[in-house]
DNA sequence: CGTGCATGTGCACGTACGCGCACAGAGGCT
DNA sequence: AGCCTCTGTGCGCGTACGTGCACATGCACG
């Protein structure tokens, strides 16, 4: 799942939840969180501490991945080109 | 690149960041956070906000992504582990 | 050596966090 | 209908956030 705000990420994390058949309540106490605080990341809360999301996202034995965006079809790499912009007119 | 804590993060944006030719003041223009903050993430902060972080993350053009845990050499699902076992002893 | 840039960090401010508690509404089960 | 569980949410508290500013260090360049 590709998250890109935390509207996603909240989604995620129910549904995630859901599919392991926890409790809000049983996470927030395996992750280390409060409940109120859970229910709020779940609805989206973009205010969220992300030391707090990354022990829900353990709890959830969940695996976070960065990576840069897909290149486009037309095949241009969009690291070099940023990089390119930055080191000729920067 | 998988993260597991706040200190991978912080440790990763920089990396991107370098990678693309940005600096601090350049990146946190760009992601519309205060290069004070973005000091900060690059140096692990475990409190930052989560809608700030995606913003960086979009201004470095990387895409998160969240997935199941893999599976151990053992070949024992973890999410029907889990769901087993919340629903039989629940 | 002086200048300029990149980065780290202390400070003060206004704000909102995360927490626990308590209650309300919605289902499900008997 | 009555009861229990799950979830959302208002409140109040103590705390730390994120921001902007200013300064210091470290490094490269001429």
């Amino acid at each position: 799942m590709r998250l890109t705000n935390a509207r996603d990420l909240g989604l995620f994390v129910r549904e995630r939840r859901r599919r392991l058949g926890m409790t809000q309540t049983e996470l927030s106490g395996l992750a280390g969180v409060s409940r109120r605080w859970l229910s709020d990341l779940e609805a989206g809360k973009p205010t969220a501490e992300i030391g707090l999301v990354f022990r829900v996202v353990h709890a959830l034995a969940l695996t976070l991945e960065a990576r840069p965006a897909e290149a486009e079809p037309g095949a241009i790499d969009l690291d070099d080109l940023l990089r390119d912009l930055r080191t000729s007119r920067g």
